[in-house]
DNA sequence: CCAAATAAATTGCATAATGCAAGTATTTTT
DNA sequence: AAAAATACTTGCATTATGCAATTTATTTGG
């Protein structure tokens, strides 16, 4: 995709900076998909519920790799399956996203997210960032490898 | 507008419900606006140095509305001017700001967020947290009076 | 009281982003 | 060698955004 019109609107405001790069539809779900559910491929991404199109799902990957948040790389086992992990960067997202599932889990009456973690998630907010972090970081090294071009 | 075909993408999610609420590109800079600047007329709104469009912030104030994240109110001293503030439910939303704030400062190389500010928030979230709603509520009472329709 | 100014939208139109279905290229499996 | 799997890419329709000008209502100044 070419650089938008509508990126980098420069104001220099931390809030209008980090929308414009995370501050979409999808890039959040993809990233909820690496952190919670371990999803490292792309057709894995393809068959989260919400039914993200390839075309996005390859424009976003790109962009989130291009910003650093995300790192793409071979899989040493399957040579047209490369692997998306998230960066330190990328993890560094993950307080945010905790807010978004209490506010989401607060106001969606229908809210499936699972009570014992938002329960967690009230009584040890960072406990739990830890919890989730190591989990990640160990998982990832399973599959530490070259990075693609 | 018109009810879009990719809200309520109705995953269950609750990082996809509140994305679906407050996760475009402006949604969240005018409750910035609201918080940390003050404002509160329409016209303020336009002044924002991201230069949101006239018709984009009648939209997203209606769909704001809606969604009682803020709330409109007629203005006892000027009739053609409506008074807009957030609700609990917007205020609610503050923590994930927080958080925004925290992660763009950090990955900004030219963030203008103030050192004071960032510093105060790394070290204790909770009372910053605590000092800026109670400002908040300070303020907006001064403004009370009937909701509009 | 009337004209000008102010405030909050709304409208029309151009551009950009998203969504969908189908297709392509490469690699792996049989 | 053929078939299946995987990761995209393409073309096109739909939707969202951006911009400038206009409209409606209210308030202000003479």
């Amino acid at each position: 995709m070419a650089k938008s019109k509508t990126d980098y609107r420069q104001s220099g405001c931390p809030i209008a900076f980090t929308l414009d790069i995370i501050g979409d539809r999808w890039s959040l779900l993809i990233i909820r998909d690496m952190v919670f559910l371990g999803k490292r491929y792309f057709g894995e991404f393809l068959e989260s519920s919400e039914k993200i199109a390839s075309n996005i799902l390859a424009d976003r990957l790109k962009r989130l790799d291009e910003q650093e948040i995300i790192s793409k790389k071979d899989n040493p086992h399957n040579k047209k399956q490369a692997i998306y992990s998230l960066t330190d960067k990328g993890i560094g997202l993950l307080p945010m996203i905790l807010e978004l599932i209490l506010w989401g889990a607060k106001h969606d009456p229908k809210t499936a997210a699972p009570k014992e973690f938002i329960r967690k998630l009230k009584k040890d907010r960072d406990a739990l960032l830890i919890e989730i972090v190591s989990n990640l970081k160990k998982t990832s090294d399973l599959y530490e490898s070259k990075k693609v071009k």
